[in-house]
DNA sequence: ACTTGATGGTAACATATGTTACTAATGGCG
DNA sequence: CGCCATTAGTAACATATGTTACCATCAAGT
């Protein structure tokens, strides 16, 4: 296993409370595979069965689901030391609900089932950070679903509340476009760009291009 | 421990795979305690800690949110042998993001943290099996995320599918009185009486009480 | 027998959101 | 440079959903 590897497994949180030579030493009890997709490559499709524990290396990966409709909703990006879908593994019903896309060049580490069973019986602390993932994962849905069930005004004052904390500033600098964020949110971008106008018609925003200043926070 | 508790427990997954003898056996290492509840207690407050691994042993509980606007949506309910919020025990946010409360008269098995991780570890097959129930609920809420990003008609259609499959007929009985099912989809009961009956003037379903007869599939 | 509260049902109106169409600015690329 | 794709922004209109109001029925409790 090469360095640059070991570095991102090392940074993941399925390892944390593992030293280097530990993971060098497990790594050599299972197979692993590293996986190679260019920017547009499909991860997972969404109702194929899950079969490994995958680790992002590198690049950059998109999780979305799209509804009966078409209308896409952005579920989560996943960066070098995510897991991918790490919960699907082991979930009664394997097959992924969403659908997995490389935004970038990408590089996974892919690791099967079984061998993923065995690490866990082998090493008690992997188990236990898997259980710890995974659960941070409901925490992040549960938010998710509330967001889901506010109205397009409450989602983009949490969101702004949140990245104010996060920033530690009210003067937030907005990451994604307009068309991502909409994506995030599960509206339409056009609905986005009105309730921004009226939030800043009310005053208690000031738009700036990517920032956007809060002034009732 | 008396033995209804023991079936119970026997019943839930976190032990599946464990022998009676083994759980009395485990359960002699660590201090329980069993919690009473009446109907409209609550068990658990958004925003309080969660601090204890916890089974409901008899009656049912609801989990559910509150939006800023007082909109409320049913998340879950739970019973006998089910676990109540076994994510938010091992989340890095350990605090409780919905509010959990007794429909009926309820007893509830609880365990401390610190017991709980100390079982974990003596038994491996606890910790996996604890980490299939998490991830399990993240399928669960997984699937709640997609149908909240749907519209009215599409929630009920797959409502519909899903019960007429689990009830193995196109003659669907519904539990839920139509406030409660309009609280499930995150909508109010007008749009959903609204939406039923529009259906019906479709010719898609039937109404008839508690039963809805679904006739394109 | 009589309230009372929960339920099922319908309708009119208000509001929020989706949809379509259009303009302007920007940045990458041959 | 000119072309093209992406992005930000605005507006008019259509549709979906929320809100309020009303009525009938039913079961639980006094």
């Amino acid at each position: 296993m090469n360095i640059e590897t070991l570095d991102v497994l090392m940074d993941c949180p399925l390892f944390s409370g593992i030293s280097r030579e530990e993971i060098v030493d497990v790594m050599h009890k299972v197979r692993y595979r590293i996986v190679n997709y260019h920017r547009g490559d499909l991860v997972a499709m969404a109702g194929a069965p899950c079969l490994y524990a995958e680790i992002v290396l590198s690049g950059e990966v998109v999780a979305s689901m799209m509804g009966p409709s078409g209308r896409i909703i952005q579920i989560t990006k996943r960066y070098p030391g995510n897991m991918l879908a790490p919960a699907f593994l082991f979930a009664k019903d394997n097959r992924y609900p969403v659908t997995v896309e490389a935004t970038k060049e990408t590089k996974v580490f892919r690791l099967l089932y079984d061998d993923m069973i065995q690490l866990m019986a082998s090493e008690p602390q992997l188990a236990m950070n898997y259980t710890r993932i995974v659960s941070n994962i409901v925490g992040f849905l549960t938010k998710k679903v509330g967001m889901l069930s506010m109205n397009v005004r409450e989602k983009i004052t949490l969101f702004l509340k949140e990245e104010c904390q996060r920033q530690q500033t009210n003067r937030v600098f907005v990451k994604m476009s307009r068309q991502e964020l909409a994506n995030y949110f599960g509206i339409q971008k056009y609905s986005l760009q009105r309730c921004l106008k009226s939030m800043q018609d009310d005053g208690v925003i000031k738009i700036d291009g990517k920032y956007i200043i809060v002034i009732y926070k």
